[in-house]
RNA sequence: GGCGGCGUAGCCAAGUGGCCUAAGGCGACGGUUUGCAAAACCGUUAUUCGGCGGUUCGAAUCCGCCCGCCGCCUCCA
């Protein structure tokens, strides 16, 4: 598939470098509290572009960290009165549950930067030792950002400027740095008081490390000096990932990520997300207002990647209703190739014949345009069940569909409780007797119950309201 | 101040030089169906792409200016 570039802006064909199996690397979770469905913009991009590279038959090894070990995790830690190891787990534990709702396949390495202490001391060593890092009196270590000729590459911002403090924001925060140069990031942080008990011991003192420090040392370690593409939201072009860069390139020889993925902002209403403007919601949140982790994936696939998302509840509204349609058409173009249920992800990795819904994938191959694919989709259903046959044009929308992660809704999702059936029955009675009086009343008595009657050709089916 | 992006129908959103009198979804409206509804199904819904100029045989697409919106510039997906 061919994707832009993020560093050199230039939209390339995607290929492993070995030969065999592509690598890739996502900056994860910060595990202090739930995700967002920002957050969940990027981690379900990626999962989609994984699933893209798969289906089109390449092996893929999917690296996503765990950020479990920062000023926030150790903060909210406190504040919640428990050891910082249970409290991450504990959110560690509901991003999987939110992630497994919304269709993402595991990575395959889901590294802890806790556990990596080690890797990352290396690092630090190793940058020390080639001259990119200093310690400082206080027992913390930083690189000098001076001795990386490339540092701010990738966001585009000028060096010069940043080693002089000439940004918005380093004039109004130069006095909080103790450092050679204002724009000197740290990769050692020497023990505070404030950190508690959440400190380990290093050849400078005891402390812990800097938040930028553990994806370059574990992406090292489980894709090597250099691998295939490294992702994360935009925001973190500058500064994280500019200073893993400068971390990998100076403590290895390697090229690090050969390529960059940056999806970009979640809006909602229009604004960015936060929580003075209470437009910040988690997967929970959406489904307290009876809205699936389906129909939120589907609202985050439905624009490209590069473009701000608008999300909105108008959205969700009417990808709820885009998912049963699709669901229906699904059916009859399963009865029309005489099968049943759904090939296996397994079985669709490698498909050569799409049918009618090759557009659709012609999409996603170039640059991700998931909104395109959906579109192409729709198209492709109009003639599904009458061009050419049945049977691979089920199993081409099959692989779309897994290509996107989307889950179609099922038939009866709910089952109804015994009194529902029992008034349904009593109506359809009614109904036969034509007591159209009778009938109706039942009807919404269906309904104060919280379900609504559907009739079909014959009988009838019930819905939660 | 520096960097990046966006502005396409009521809403969301593809298309970035000719197949565009602009895909698709939602909504709305009309019809079929129905005891009536709901649901479902079928159809209609932008001669026009923020504004004004320019380049071109040809522009939503390229260039210039203007207007409006958003993001990043060391907490951030």
């Amino acid at each position: 598939m061919r994707l832009f570039d993020t560093l050199t802006r230039e939209t390339r064909e995607l290929q492993p470098a070995d030969g065999k199996t592509f690598g890739f690397y996502c900056c994860g979770p910060t595990v202090y509290g739930p995700a967002h469905i920002g957050n969940f913009r990027s981690f379900v991009l990626q999962d989609v572009l994984r699933r893209v590279l798969e289906v089109g038959g390449m092996r893929t090894k999917h690296v996503r960290n765990i950020t479990d070990v920062d000023d926030k995790t150790i903060c909210d830690s406190q504040a919640a009165g428990m050891p910082l190891t249970n409290f991450t787990t504990q959110w560690t534990e509901r991003f999987h549950e939110d992630c497994r709702k919304l269709n993402c396949l595991p990575p395959h390495v889901e590294p802890s930067a806790v556990a990596h202490l080690p890797e990352q001391i290396a690092m630090i060593e190793a940058l020390i030792e080639k001259g990119h890092a200093y310690a400082s009196d206080d027992g913390s270590v930083y690189f000098r950002i001076s001795s990386f000729s490339e540092y701010g590459r990738l966001a585009r911002l000028d060096r010069q400027d940043l080693e002089l403090g000439r940004t918005q924001n380093q004039r109004a925060n130069a006095d909080e740095y103790e450092k050679d140069s204002i724009c000197d990031f740290v990769l050692w942080k020497a023990r505070r008081r404030e950190d508690g008990e959440n400190f380990w011991p290093s050849p400078w003192g005891e402390g812990r490390p800097g938040w930028h420090l553990e994806c370059s040392a574990m992406s090292l370690k489980y894709l090597g000096e250099t691998f295939d593409m490294h992702s994360g939201g935009e925001d973190l072009k500058f500064p994280h990932h500019e200073n893993e860069i400068a971390q990998s390139r100076c403590a290895c020889d390697g090229q690090f990520a050969l390529s960059w993925f940056h999806p970009t902002f979640l809006l909602v209403d229009g604004a960015k997300m936060s929580k003075s403007l209470k437009n910040l919601y988690t997967l929970d949140d959406l489904e307290k207002k009876g809205f699936t982790a389906a129909e939120c994936r589907y609202v985050l696939v439905s624009a490209h990647y590069r473009k701000q998302l608008n999300f909105t509840f108008d959205s969700l509204h009417a990808a709820k209703e885009a998912l049963g349609k699709l669901a229906r058409a699904e059916r009859e173009l399963a009865r029309a190739a005489g099968q049943e249920g759904a090939p296996s992800y397994k079985s669709l990795c490698g498909l050569e014949d799409f049918g009618v819904f090759a557009p659709a994938f012609v999409a996603l191959n170039d640059d991700l345009n998931t909104a395109e694919a959906l579109g192409q989709l729709f198209v492709g259903l109009r003639t599904a069940t009458s061009e050419g046959g049945a049977g691979p044009n089920w199993r081409g929308l099959h692989a779309i569909l897994a290509a996107l992660g989307l889950i179609l809704p099922g038939v009866a999702v709910v089952k109804a409780p015994p009194e529902a059936v029992a008034l349904a029955e009593k109506r359809q009675e009614a109904r036969e007797g034509k007591d159209w009086a009778a009938a109706d009343r039942l009807r919404d008595e269906l309904k104060e119950l919280g379900w609504v009657v559907k009739d079909l050709r014959e009988g009838y089916e019930l819905e939660p309201v």
